[in-house]
DNA sequence: TATAAAACCGATTGACAGTCGGTTTTTGCT
DNA sequence: AGCAAAAACCGACTGTCAATCGGTTTTATA
């Protein structure tokens, strides 16, 4: 599942493009400048750099269309947050998971109580994609 | 999650001096450059700084024992690994809690399946602990 | 095939960790 | 109090990496 090693993390605008091709799906250059360039006061030629440099980490696809390349997140959202999350933890040399899930517990509540709730379901709803993976 | 913004994250000299002290407890800068610098090469310097880094991100907290400053640290281990994760959440525009504990559930299933029954038993204890509070 | 569009290259800047030499401050001892 | 050793502190330099963009090369098509 896991296979690569994800160059995480990333920097500000990196975040931006990738969020933005999440939403609006795939773009070339252009396209994506005229949203996160314009205002920003950013050249087309940092956009694309941005752009390559996803690319080169594997984070994003392209296929040239007509002249220019378009680009798609290889990885959703998700799961791009699950592997950063997985990479953080193994850093911070997270073998006890007990300890860790019991913290993340108690933090979950402590920021709001429903999410003991929420977690309910969430796990629940685990357990039902688990069982039907097979 | 927390609101304390908190330096993350950390380079890798930094990380292996949490973990010193995380396992073996308050120890000063001689003591932590014995075991982290002395192999590598690494002067008592290199050690001070990151120790005085650390410091001043306030990750450690420091007492004067006699000449030097013993070092111990602010945060725990499980504590600081849910704010890293918290913050990559963040980052990433998982700014709704649901979506993270989403992604955390996943990530926990993956790593082991017996950790959905570990999670039940911890949010089923939270409960109680919740109710018993007032 | 000329040319406009796009990709590509390389240089620069700004953070920040890691590294350590050198200076200042502190402190224990005589 | 005075001194030497110990420790903290300061500042410089390196390496890495994202962001930035000007300039050059490639490429597709009118």
């Amino acid at each position: 599942m896991r296979s690569q090693s994800l160059n995480l993390p990333l920097g500000q605008l990196e975040i931006e493009v990738l969020e933005h091709l999440w939403e609006s799906g795939p773009a070339d250059v252009k396209a994506v400048h005229a949203v996160l360039g314009r205002d920003q006061r950013r050249s087309l030629n940092t956009v694309q750099s941005t752009l390559d440099r996803l690319f080169r980490k594997q984070l994003l696809r392209r296929e040239k269309v007509s002249r220019a390349y378009v680009y798609t997140p290889a990885i959703e959202r998700e799961a791009l947050l699950v592997e950063a999350m997985g990479q953080i933890a193994e850093r911070l040399g997270a073998r006890d998971s007990g300890a860790f899930m019991a913290s993340f517990v108690k933090l979950a509540e402590q920021d709001d109580p429903d999410n003991l709730d929420r977690l309910q379901r969430l796990i629940d709803a685990q357990r039902v994609q688990r069982d039907s993976d097979e």
